[in-house]
DNA sequence: CGCTGTCTTGAATGAATTCAACCCATGTGG
DNA sequence: CCACATGGGTTGAATTCATTCAAGACAGCG
């Protein structure tokens, strides 16, 4: 399936948020960052960016929001993560002969491609950076375990209101002043994908956490009405980022 | 809960498969990996070796079996991953103020910890391990992702079928002459915090995975009896790693 | 205007849970 | 060496949550 990609050559700088919430860059740092990424591509809404099984790429997400996804031969998929602006994504089939994932733009989205080459030359350039590489990983598996957790073990409602969180808290990260209302980019099918539920019930359980005011909805806009009963409702504990810790190597070994 | 833990001199070689999996190391590599960790202890089985919410500490397991699981308020438990002798533990936390996963002994265990600052070490003096680091943190995500999928997309039976492959695969990469039948030490009730289960379900379904002479069971000792059925069953990929890739940085840069 | 994709709602089915009783192996102390 | 307690494991019956199937509503778009 040849997917029809129009490019450019604009460069997209993207928040480097993520990053930035580990550890303060100095400015050859973030310089290397912004230059990890060439060939910026412009996808639309349902392009599969890159398919399960195809040569491992790795992307510098800039706009808009992506699925990471696998599905088994009977159909059914799963939504391992969620991309926003600012997240590297393909990152995790990178020592492998084929991707592990698919990734679905859920939105108009922009990118660009990292060679990893680029990445192993901040490993080598930049001791400190390679570190925030490192932790951004060790991040994302705390992430997949908390989806693990809620899928295993909570009911619907649970596991929507975690997500529902997940999204909000990542919202805000790149945008402290982000209001309780945001857009959710997700047809219902792929909300259940996320959750391990199946579209009818997800129906059912939004309707649900409205009917308890807990959330209000207006086609894809949803707005939070009640953080604090949604928190005790997701069962997950909120947790906090140890910036610039103090084992962090130095910043030396410039070029 | 004070832990009574033995304490001994004693350094213990823990074969580093998992890294080698990715790349040849040089003896000044391994040599580092060797000296990651200091301070050696043993746990008994049922021990919990660090808690969720507890600071942050890294480990390196040498021998046994160890859980990482986490708890909602309810008591209810899910396990994220089960860690085999030569795998870093608790690194996924080392970004936060508080540990998110809780380190139980699934048998007689003994481990190292391991300084932050030594992992950081790495990340100057050792580009090249550290991207190999890197790599595993990459790998830990595919394998929750898979556990996810496997959890959010799947049937009892075919979870139990992807967890035994998982398990005798990771097995096979630290011997491979591991036969068929090897020792699980878990309980249904563990075996069910890992599916998303419950006990008395994981009973039933070991049970028909038996009938259905995939697999034999004497006590804790499983035999998978026919791996291509259960491969089938299980849905999942099999991924092959890229050992030595191309662009990995040189292995220069020494001290 | 009538598609089409998406969402909603109802009713029937099914998988997994819950509750509960029972079994079995192990280990302990009399 | 037996009696008994204990932690796991098994099995059955009733319940619950989620799925499946199906019909209808609604919005967006040609």
């Amino acid at each position: 399936v040849t997917t029809h990609v129009k490019r450019t050559r604009h460069r997209h700088a993207s928040s480097p948020n993520r990053f930035i919430a580990f550890a303060d860059l100095t400015t050859a740092e973030i310089d290397a960052l912004e230059h990890l990424g060439s060939d910026a591509g412009v996808y639309s809404r349902d392009q599969v960016i890159r398919h399960e099984g195809d040569p491992p790429e790795i992307f510098m997400l800039h706009q808009g929001w992506v699925a990471s996804s696998a599905s088994f031969d009977d159909g059914s998929r799963q939504v391992a993560k969620i991309h926003l602006p600012g997240d590297l994504m393909g990152a995790p089939s990178m020592g492998y002969t084929a991707a592990a994932d698919t990734l679905t733009a859920l939105t108009e989205v922009a990118i660009s491609r990292v060679a990893p080459e680029a990445i192993a030359r901040i490993f080598r350039d930049h001791p400190r950076l390679a570190m925030v590489f490192f932790l951004l990983a060790q991040e994302e598996q705390i992430i997949l375990m908390e989806r693990l957790m809620s899928v295993g073990r909570r009911r619907g409602v649970q596991r929507l209101a975690a997500f529902l969180l997940h999204i909000y808290d990542r919202l805000r990260l790149l945008d402290p002043a982000c209001p309780l209302a945001f857009e959710l980019p997700l047809t219902l099918e792929q909300l259940a994908d996320v959750l391990g539920l199946h579209a009818v019930h997800v129906s059912r359980t939004l309707g649900r956490l409205e009917r308890q005011g807990l959330i209000k909805r207006d086609h894809k806009r949803i707005t939070l009405c009640n953080l604090e009963e949604l928190r005790k409702q997701a069962g997950l504990p909120r947790r906090t980022i140890v910036r610039n810790p103090p084992w962090l190597p130095s910043t030396s070994c410039e070029v």
